[in-house]
DNA sequence: CTCCTGACTCAGC
DNA sequence: GGCTGAGCCAGGA
């Protein structure tokens, strides 16, 4: 019982992505592919930052500073609202960002089907 | 209604 | 070992 039991059949594949994205822990980041792999869309990676483009307007925010590509590299900071928001936002919460891209990205890196334990 | 783009990823060369 | 092409789904023009 008492696990974040994650709803993989969400109204919207839309909300899926916010809520994993909503869970990942402060200091640590994500990529597309785990939170699409988690969904069940591994194929469909691209949909994962399109759903992120539409997370402007969901609520509660979705802290897409924490997601970003495969290798680690903020991708997405492009989409903030300054280009320097998404890596300021992960430099606050104690991730280093050098070049554009998190450093120890491998450790930092949140994996929502190991942390969250759900199949 | 059709075409294109897009915050990705993998496979092939 | 780096680059290109193709695949995926959805929304916008």
């Amino acid at each position: 019982m008492g696990k974040t039991a994650l709803p993989h059949r969400n109204d919207s594949f839309f909300e899926s992505v916010y809520d994993v994205v909503r869970l990942i822990p402060k200091g640590r980041v994500t990529s597309f592919g785990a939170i699409a792999a988690y969904i069940g869309t591994r194929l469909s990676a691209r949909m994962v930052g399109w759903a992120m483009n539409s997370a402007g307007s969901a609520f509660p925010p979705v802290p897409a500073h924490r997601v970003v590509n495969r290798n680690g590299m903020l991708t997405g900071k492009h989409h903030f609202a300054t280009p320097t928001l998404m890596e300021d936002l992960l430099k606050s919460e104690g991730v280093k960002v050098k070049n554009d891209t998190v450093v120890n990205f491998d450790k930092l890196f949140w994996d929502p089907s190991l942390e969250l334990e759900i199949e």
